[in-house]
DNA sequence: GACGGGTTGTCACTGGCTTGTAACCCAACC
DNA sequence: GGTTGGGTTACAAGCCAGTGACAACCCGTC
């Protein structure tokens, strides 16, 4: 199963820590400094680093910073422990990348729980295959290039994105307000027929291989399953 | 509201926790021994449990042991209450899984922010279950999908969010009002009969499966629980 | 800076499906 | 046997997605 690295200077906390997520199945390797943990998360390659912002020396929000800066490291999820949360929020999210936080005193059974979580959102998030490919559609994300029956097909910016974020979430239903947010990167949402509009191109220039695109009526758009 | 059980063997610390809870707009139900508890948490399925540790023959330390063992009750997050702070904090977080702890005295208003937390914790790391599946009937969230027997169905908007908000409370009944409530998210209740001719539309869309829809006279409709 | 092609967001219109309501009927309960 | 409450049928209003048109905008070129 997944390995963790378990970074805290003080050896109880890390004891119960470690205890918990080896009892949840997990394996489990320990640091007590700043140092030591960049150390470990290299060698190691954990799936997963859980780190303590109180520490001597090096404080975790600096080897988080590291983490981050070093291409080994950088794409490990990590979670952070901290005792105070009024802090974190703001420092955190912004200027390190951790991914998610835990204040202190925390009970292990969330701890674990949200671990198992950021695992799992790792899990779908990592699965990005450069090229994605249905039947006879097929989208090469990084050239930016679109096929249907080897017949190159000509999208602006817009439609190739609404297309990928819907192909890369095949079989779910999006609706228009998810697309808004994650197609055009709208925070207020405003009512207008954009994305429907979009879709019509999108289908259009797509010709037979429009009917991979699904309306859910009441609901959103989805790419079909298979 | 939140329901919460509340087990101690003294009269008075029952009634000042239940008073206090209920005060803070809680349902709470009550024990007074370990194996009172057990069972009305099975019963009951509260959302939180507040657990003396000292307790006459079954103590808090094995109720919290037992009631993490049995899956219908592994999952509610647990509160000890306890006179000796240095004794619990390691045992407790080891080896029974325990999601905070109280130290007596404490102060009501203390106690109910602890509640607070803890459900409002809960309630993020909460994963809904994205599919529901009883009998031949399955239901995909995400996917919008409802089969019954590996056929597809099709739903409206409408009838999808009615069976679901349906089956997530298998078993129990759910009254017209609470229905148009959730499904239709009506303010002003009116009277009318909207709910009923959506369940039969449901139902006929459904087939075979329109077994698992109860109706219960006089009161609502109901999921079967199994 | 003016022009032109391409892209994008908005709007009005429309047909069809969805949906709320009323009326009627039947079954269960008293 | 009356009453209550849900099932059933029918229908009109309204909503929703598809569509065509268009103005605003971006960007490279002249």
């Amino acid at each position: 199963m997944a390995k963790i690295l378990v970074v805290d200077d003080e050896p109880d906390a890390l004891e119960l820590v470690s205890f918990n997520l080896k009892a949840a199945g997990y394996e489990v390797v320990t640091a007590d400094n700043g140092g030591e943990a960049l150390k470990r998360a290299r060698q190691h390659a954990p799936d997963l680093i859980l780190l303590d912002v109180m520490l001597p020396e090096v404080d975790g929000l600096e080897v988080c910073k590291l983490l981050r800066r070093d291409p080994a490291t950088a794409g490990i999820p990590i979670i952070m422990l901290t005792a105070k949360a009024a802090e974190i929020d703001r420092v955190l999210g912004l200027e390190l990348g951790a991914d998610d936080y835990v204040t202190k005193p925390f009970s292990p059974r969330e701890l674990v729980l949200r671990v198992k979580n950021l695992l799992k959102r790792q899990a779908t998030a990592d699965e990005k295959p450069e090229q994605l490919s249905v039947g006879d559609l097929c989208i090469d994300v990084p050239r930016h290039l679109v096929t249907v029956a080897r017949r190159r097909i000509d999208l602006t910016a817009t439609e190739f994105k609404l297309l990928t974020t819907l192909a890369s979430r095949r079989g779910r239903v999006q609706s228009r307000e998810q697309l808004l947010r994650d197609v055009w990167e709208y925070d207020n949402i405003i009512d207008t027929r954009t994305v429907d509009t979009h879709m019509r191109r999108l289908r259009e220039k797509l010709g037979t291989a429009c009917r991979y695109l699904d309306t859910v009526r009441g609901v959103g758009y989805r790419f079909v399953e298979n």
